[in-house]
DNA sequence: ACAACCATAATTGTATACAAAGTATGTATA
DNA sequence: TATACATACTTTGTATACAATTATGGTTGT
């Protein structure tokens, strides 16, 4: 139970990325336990009891919890500590708007400057996703799916863009796996990304806008869909 | 010099926002040096220089810098400590590039939402704008630029582009007094501005999206001429 | 029963000392 | 000149103490 991200002793060699500081270690901890649902949206930290599950002192405790609330995962109040950041719908059609805005001027910068083995990979995983979608693994769907994205982010060459995506990314991960539950939305979306795909490869920029663009108007559906379903059985809202 | 942020017994009465905590208060005060030059560009920042520096103990101002490393103004480098982070030619196109693809979306959306009032005091700013090219009252002038910027971003209604672009605006907000020294493309810029404010009080989506980023392609040309400048004049760069 | 009130516990905020580990620098030696 | 080593300095991490604020639970008066 104890040593998540390693004590002082045996330190990085317990987390799955060997972080160099603690530090990261711990925040990554933290932030992979909030992904995985560990803990759940509004629950309150405690300091002492993230101090034994990641078995860091205080101090780096407190460091990472800063970081982390600069990305938005946690937030805080004065004398009252942390809680994991709560998505209302309302937070989601923001997120959507910001993706829809950044995620297309990545698909359009993607193809003017892409080598042509970013653009092989990308087919690369497309034709994974579609294995994975015959052989229903979604574990592993969700992993090609981000080593697409990765992809695509990196070819658009801008940093700044894929740093602001990561960092909403990561708030909408939990719903990721939620989307793959409903058949449907999973062929729609791949014959979404067939699509992004085909533009992508040609270099075609107004298609990649287009297709990128419907992508994610489609996901954003269907994430409200499922928020209003979530909303009528367990009813807590935070507008 | 010493007890920027207010030490532990009359903290929050020096600093110019009361923050609340000493943590925000010591932010802000590294975050000024910074955006005021205090710091410069790839400058090594000493912990313990710094803490004479906020009269803010360790703890605090190591997270701190935490929150300022998220934010992109400073870097770390494991047992090397922060620096100031350095702006690249490269960084700035791609600083732009985010910027056209979000200011953009903000406009167009706040054609759309924002209220009636909110479109009133874009036009006083711009009113106030023009008194302050005449008069030449430079400092004014960014005052009132950022009044009718964060008008436009609340207008429109999504925190989390607002929080995106907050992020990048600080880190070429040294740069803005240079593009004032200019006196052609202060005038350009107004005109530009003006434009763009026409189009967001009639709410013409279309003519609020070219406004918009006309404003910021001019912007970025004259930003990446003062840089070119620099480099022929101090040659340092950090590709 | 219920509301206001107070004492106490729990939690967060702040400060400091110290140890361990890594980096940078300078010097001696081959 | 170049390499190895010693040294000082910086960063990283821990432990601890105490202050400030909030949460909790019980008591009292009505």
């Amino acid at each position: 139970m104890n040593s998540i991200a390693g004590t002082g002793k045996n330190r990085g060699k317990t987390a799955a990325r060997d972080e160099s500081t603690l530090r990261a270690g711990t925040q990554d901890a933290l932030r992979n336990a909030i992904l995985d649902g560990k803990f759940k949206a509004g629950q309150k930290l405690v300091e002492r009891e993230l101090c034994e599950f990641t078995g860091a002192s205080r101090s780096i405790l407190r460091e990472a919890l800063v970081s982390l609330e600069a990305k938005g995962l946690i937030e805080h109040q004065s004398y009252r500590g942390y809680r994991v950041a709560r998505l209302s719908a309302r937070k989601i059609v923001e997120i959507f708007e910001l993706r829809s805005s950044l995620e297309t001027q990545a698909a359009e910068l993607f193809t003017e400057r892409a080598s042509d083995e970013e653009i092989a990979t990308l087919n690369e995983a497309l034709t994974e996703l579609e294995r994975c979608l015959v052989n229903f693994d979604l574990a592993r769907m969700r992993a090609t799916k981000e080593r697409y994205y990765d992809t695509l982010f990196t070819g658009c060459r801008n940093e700044e863009i894929r740093r602001a995506l990561a960092n909403v990314a990561d708030r909408i991960y939990y719903l990721r796996s939620r989307l793959l539950l409903d058949p449907t939305r999973r062929e729609a979306s791949l014959e979404d990304m067939r699509r992004l795909t085909s533009a992508l490869t040609s270099r075609d920029r107004l298609a990649a806008r287009s297709a990128s663009l419907a992508h994610l108007e489609a996901a954003r559906e269907t994430v409200l869909q499922i928020m209003e379903q979530d909303d009528s059985e367990t009813a807590f809202r935070a507008a």
